[in-house]
RNA sequence: UGGGGCGUCGACAAGCGGCAAGUCAGGAGAUUUUGGAUCUCCCAUUCGGAGGUUCGAAUCCUCCCGCCCCAGCCA
């Protein structure tokens, strides 16, 4: 692992793994494993997850698996694994080489189907998909009693046999586990373990056409792994009885599920299925979009790995529903950026100045620090002549209250450059948009300090218009309106409170020619405005294309929101 | 009318019978060649509610209220 990362609070979680090693389970061995099921791409949440089970892992002395839950072959395939085992290495874990799949342990599992059938423990049931759930009963009555419940044991292995032979159609029949149909817990009511499915496997291929449940694979799979601490996500709690039941009856190695909460994140939804929504529906451009809450998206956002790490760390494990917010992980990475971002000038809405008592044709490279935090990266040259571009918004021909910025008349500083003051607004004549401004420069101010002592309230970023280069830049926000877009109460669908908003591109920004070089994944701060990675997508040798990571924390546009807020 | 879980600051979250950590957000000030960063200070006399046990309760007991999950041959 790479980065820092800070110390781990205590959780729920590990101190009942403390307590373990305490009474020596397990001689003390620690062994967890991530578990996804190769149907779609990771997300923060998952994030949430990789970074517990890894985490827990490291501390103890212990290990972690990578292990594929692959066990309905009709919703995965092998571009999920794929992109799974990047996402997962990118976030910077190491499972050591133990990569495994449940599909691996296919044969064994038969095994143990056999082995319950045997025990009188599991029969083959030939009720259609209708009749089990008829059976089932409700959540408030029990359910009934299958009619092939009581089969003998034979007919259930000749059958059993069968099934896995092909002899039977999809969904014809079932393997189900005999439990009790009148637990108080669905899950006990004779569930499904093993389904009809003539459907190739992206590993075993047409080797079967039946495949084990989940409930029965993974407890069955956590066992063969020896894994010790089984951590799953809070709806599960409802299966471990189920989970211990199988490990109990087949008397393997047991090892130990425990629940937590999973993620919400403010202004996203974390679900698969509405992720996939939002892909399949148009309204982002790709499961890497950079507004979506996948790995992928974010990463080709801006955020770094050591980012997503910190924030997971932050925002604690427990059992309680909760909505963090995402200022606490905007916050994550500005922190990481700020401390090892190079800062560069951008002008992202640019208006021309020309200094009117500067020499023409002239150009002079002036020194500018990297990075103000961090001495070590060093200075650069940037260029400056006559005609410049600096931001629209930091010129006010009638400034508010509090606007420090150029105004007619008014004098500021160019970072790293020289003082400046505004002597002409020049207009277009037809809207009356300022198109130009008409500047002189205070010679003895080169560097950005006057002889004289005298201050500027406010310091612009700009550009040489001679030497800049133009480049697009995508200004994105969040992807909803609401803080809880996937709140059950709300009656719309959560596709209505989509952000209209979310991206904004800008298409002919002036950047400093240093920037000339940028390769695409780099990160920059572009001074006073936020983060920015370049594109790694739509970046190319004639264009460079810039994602909006984060924006800088704006004190101004605050003033600006309470000011219009009074009125 | 079943089963399981959870309720501590605006958002997360410690706390495990001895008198409410920390982080984000928010507010005030200092500082500043990024209205950034940094620094200082403020922000729960109270832990869903009501009783009870105790010298002492967020922590233990009882009842009540609220929220989440479960009726896939999904995971």
């Amino acid at each position: 692992m790479t980065g820092s990362s800070p110390v781990p609070s205590a959780n729920f979680i590990r101190d009942i793994i403390t307590e373990d090693i305490k009474a020596d389970k397990n001689s003390g061995r620690v062994h967890t494993r991530f578990p996804p099921e190769p149907n779609g791409y990771l997300h923060i949440g998952h994030a949430k997850s990789i970074c517990l089970n890894f985490g827990i892992a490291a501390d103890y002395n212990g290990r972690c698996n990578l292990r594929f839950d692959d066990t309905n072959p009709t919703k995965e395939e092998a571009k999920y694994v794929e992109s799974i085992i990047e996402d997962v290495r990118w976030l910077g874990f190491d499972w050591g080489g133990r990569e495994y799949y449940a599909s691996d342990y296919f044969d064994l599992l038969y095994g143990y189907a056999v082995q319950l059938i045997k025990k009188g423990k599991a029969y083959v049931c030939d009720l259609g998909a209708v009749e089990i759930r008829d059976h089932r009963g409700t959540l408030t009555e029990p359910g009934r009693e299958s009619p092939y419940r009581n089969r003998p044991v034979e007919e259930n292995l000749g059958l059993f046999d069968r099934m896995r032979a092909g002899e039977f159609e999809d969904g014809s029949r079932t393997l189900r586990a005999k439990i009790d149909m009148a637990s108080g817990n669905i899950n006990m009511r004779d569930p499904v373990i093993y389904r009809i499915q003539k459907a190739a496997h992206h590993r075993t291929a047409d080797k079967w056409c039946i495949y084990p449940m989940y409930d029965f694979a993974h407890c069955i799979s956590d066992s063969i792994e020896g894994i010790t601490h089984s951590i799953c996500t809070m709806e599960f709690e409802d299966h471990r009885p189920l989970y211990d039941w199988f490990l109990d009856e087949l008397e393997i190695f047991h090892p130990r599920q425990i629940e937590f909460a999973r993620l919400n994140l403010s202004y996203t939804v974390l679900s698969k299925r509405k992720l996939l929504q939002l892909v399949e529906g148009g309204y982002v451009a790709g499961w890497d979009d950079p507004r979506m809450p996948t790995i992928s998206g974010l990463r080709r956002l801006g955020y770094t790995p050591e980012s997503i790490r910190n924030f997971c760390e932050r925002i604690g494990v427990a059992k309680r529903t909760s909505l963090v917010d995402v200022a606490l992980f905007e916050y994550c990475i500005r922190e990481d950026l700020n401390k090892r971002s190079p800062r560069v000038m951008v002008v992202l809405r640019p208006l021309k100045v020309v200094i009117i008592n500067y020499p023409e044709g002239r150009t002079e490279e002036l020194d500018a620090v990297n990075n103000p935090e961090d001495r070590d990266m060093g200075t650069r040259k940037v260029p400056f002549s006559k005609v410049l571009y600096i931001e629209k918004d930091d010129f006010r021909e009638d400034p508010p209250k509090k606007f420090y910025r150029l105004t007619p008349g008014r004098e500021v500083r160019l970072r790293y450059a020289y003082y400046i003051k505004c002597v002409d607004v020049i207009k277009d004549e037809e809207t009356g948009e300022v198109t130009e401004l008409h500047c002189t420069y205070d010679h003895e101010t080169k560097g950005g300090d006057s002889p004289d002592g005298r201050k500027v309230k406010a310091t612009l970023h700009w550009v040489s218009a001679a030497d800049a280069i133009g480049c697009e830049v995508r200004l994105y926000e969040h992807l909803f309106l609401k803080p809880n877009p996937d709140d059950p109460k709300d009656e719309a669908d959560f596709k209505e409170h989509i952000n209209p908003n979310s991206l904004e591109t800008l298409a002919s920004c002036m950047a400093e020619p240093s920037l000339a070089i940028a390769s695409p994944g780099s990160r920059f701060q572009f001074e006073r405005q936020g983060y920015f990675c370049v594109d790694t997508v739509d970046t190319s040798q004639k264009r460079l294309v810039f994602n909006r990571t984060a924006t800088l924390r704006d004190t101004w546009a605050r003033i600006e929101k309470a000011a219009r807020g009074t009125k």
